[in-house]
DNA sequence: CGGCGGATGAACT
DNA sequence: GTTCATCCGCCGA
């Protein structure tokens, strides 16, 4: 990974990269060709003392060991026999994460489609569906890290929010209160973010500058 | 178009 | 056996 990416994953805290990431162009090198799409949704996951984080209280298992790699380190997890993508943020042994809910794809959209058998926002409106469209279908690029595998994330080409709403957490435990804790961040209008109405798209400028 | 419940499988206890 | 950082389709308004 190059230094520069190393950075934007340690600089600041993981809640305030969780926002920088939106617009962000997140990059698949599949076998099949290239899919990618600006980042328009994601959730922070501040660690040990986050009760609905992977990693409270220190809890460490094979599974999310790549919590506790590298800024930058790949960590595909199963949920409900889904695939979601996080992003290992800060310090080796901060087992800090990003989860990545949306994006709007830009290319391999065909790809994406046949992948899927949808088409329009639900292609990749939710953490697993993302996963189906770019037809990662086993964790073996856990540990490793953005740059380094297929997967990358593009700085330069990236896109600016107009605006940044942030909200609770999707499918946590309601018990406790970090479950309301505003650590969703997603492009105000943009519909390719999950559990959007209609009404709250802006499909003029879908919600970037 | 929003709310709700069932499917589903890996990982942990 | 239980627990999920989910998705989809059905049903009622």
């Amino acid at each position: 990974m190059t230094e520069q990416l190393r950075k934007f994953f340690s600089d600041g805290t993981t809640d305030e990269i969780a926002k920088k990431l939106l617009g962000k162009l997140l990059v698949y090198h599949s076998t099949a060709g290239v899919m990618s799409g600006y980042i328009t949704e994601t959730e922070a996951y501040l660690g040990v003392k986050d009760t609905t984080a992977h990693a409270f209280a220190g809890k460490r298992t094979p599974s999310n060991e790549p919590l506790y790699g590298v800024p930058g380190t790949v960590y595909i997890y199963s949920i409900h026999s889904r695939l979601c993508l996080d992003i290992a943020t800060q310090a080796k042994d901060i087992p800090e994460g990003i989860l990545i809910r949306g994006i709007q794809p830009v290319q391999g959209i065909e790809l994406m489609e046949q992948n899927r058998a949808k088409h329009g926002f639900d292609l990749t409106n939710g953490p697993g569906k993302l996963m189906e469209a770019l037809d990662i279908t086993d964790k073996q690029m856990n540990l490793l890290e953005f740059g380094d595998t297929k997967l990358d994330i593009d700085l330069a080409h990236s896109k600016t929010p107009e605006k940044i709403i942030s909200t609770g957490r999707i499918g946590v435990s309601t018990q406790g209160s970090w479950s309301e804790k505003p650590y969703r961040f997603i492009v105000a209008g943009n519909p390719y973010v999950s559990k959007v109405t209609k009404r709250d798209m802006n499909l003029t400028t879908y919600g970037w500058k």
